[in-house]
DNA sequence: TTCCGCATGTAATGGGTTACATGATTAG
DNA sequence: CTAATCATGTAACCCATTACATGCGGAA
C-alpha cells in the first residue's frame, strides 16, 4: 500500500480524497485497499518524510506532495525483484473438489467459468473504450490491463478445459458401471 | 487456512506434523502457510468442534480426526462462489514502472521473464514425473497443477509482449529526436 | 550417548477489513 | 435550506509472518 500512494503521489499531488478516488479508478484493480488503510499510510509517510502536506485548504484539506527521499524510496522499491507468494482461494477450493459430489463440482467449475468470462469481457470493454495517450504512465497502464485479459482468458480456457476433462471421466465412469 | 486443514483431514486422519508435512507438498502451492499459522488452526477447529483429537501417542502427539460438522462446514465452503481478491505487487510495479529509467523498466521486465519461465519449467516437471492415478483428489491436483501451467505460460507470453512493446516504443522514439 | 527427527506451542508485530464517527462546503 | 460531495480520521478484530522456545523418542 505504502508504494501504492507513493507512486500516484509521483505521478500528481493531491489530498487523501483525490488520491482515494485516483485510487478507486486504477490500482484498486492490482491493489485493492480501503479509504482508512489509505488515510492511515498517509499518516505514516509523512512522518517517515516520505511526503509532506505542503498546503492546508477549505475543510482541512491537506495537500500532499511527494519529497525526494519519498522519490528515492519509490524508485528503489518499483526496481526491486517481485516476489509475490501466489495465494487462491479458487485453487484451495478446485484441489479440495473430490470432497464433494461430481455434479457439485462441475456446477462450481461452470460457475466459475462464467465468472472469469464476464470478468474478461469487462476488461476488453475497458481496453476498447480507453482512447491511448503517448505518455510513459499510460503504456504501463495498458501493459498491466494486458496482464489482466491475457489472465481472464487463460482461466476461461482452464476452466473449460477441466469441463472436459470432468466429462470425460464421467462417461468413462458409466462404461466401467455398465 | 481453516479450509486447507479441514480439507486435508478429510482426505485422512493424523497430527499437526504429519498435517504440515502433507501442507508443504500439496497446498502450499496455492496457499502458503506457516507451521504456527497450523497449530494455533488446528486449536480453533477443535474448538469449533469441526475435528477433535482422536488419540494421544508418544511425544504428546495427537491424532485429529474430522467431526461430522467438520464436513458440513467444508462441503459447504468448497461449494461457495470464489471472490478472490486479486492483489499483485507486480503489477503494482508494472504500473509504476514509468517513474524508472526505461532501461531499468526493460531489465525488470526481463529478470520477471526469467523468472516466470523457470517457474514453468519447474511446474512442467512436476507434471512430467507424477504418474497419474485414478483417484478423485488426483484428478483434482492435476487440475490445479494444470492451472499453475497455464499461468506461468501466460506470465512469459505476456512480458515478452512487452519486451517486444518496450522495443518498438525506443526506436520509434530514436526516430522523433534525430 | 548423541543427534536427528518428531512434536507442540507462545509472543510480538504488522497489514488489512469492517464499522463507526464527524463535520465543512457548495450547488441547486 | 438541504442534500450531495468533500474531507478526515479512530477502534476493534482477524489473519499472517517471524522469531523464539521446549522437549521426547528412536536409531546408530
Amino acid at each position: 500500500m505504502r508504494y501504492a500512494l507513493l507512486g500516484l503521489l509521483a505521478q500528481q499531488a493531491g489530498s487523501g480524497y483525490d488520491l482515494l478516488k485516483r485510487f478507486e479508478t486504477t490500482l484498486a484493480n492490482v491493489w485493492p485497499a480501503t479509504q482508512s488503510q489509505l488515510y492511515g499510510e498517509l499518516g505514516k509517510l509523512a512522518a517517515d518524510d516520505f511526503i509532506s502536506a505542503s498546503d492546508i485548504g477549505p475543510r482541512g484539506r491537506k495537500e500532499y506532495v511527494i519529497t525526494s527521499a519519498g522519490r528515492d524510496a519509490l524508485r528503489d522499491w518499483i526496481t526491486e525483484p517481485t516476489t509475490d507468494p501466489f495465494r487462491s482461494t479458487l485453487l484451495l477450493r478446485v484441489f479440495l473438489l473430490g470432497e464433494v459430489s461430481p455434479a457439485e463440482a462441475e456446477d462450481y467449475i461452470a460457475e466459475f467459468a462464467a465468472l472469469a468470462a464476464s470478468e474478461l469481457a469487462r476488461l476488453q470493454h475497458i481496453a476498447a473504450t480507453t482512447e491511448a495517450d503517448e505518455s510513459r504512465a499510460a503504456f504501463y497502464s495498458t501493459v498491466t490491463l494486458d496482464y489482466g485479459i491475457r489472465y481472464a482468458a487463460m482461466e476461461v480456457e482452464w476452466a473449460q478445459a477441466v469441463l472436459k476433462a470432468i466429462d470425460r471421466s464421467r462417461s468413462r465412469e458409466k462404461r466401467v458401471t455398465r
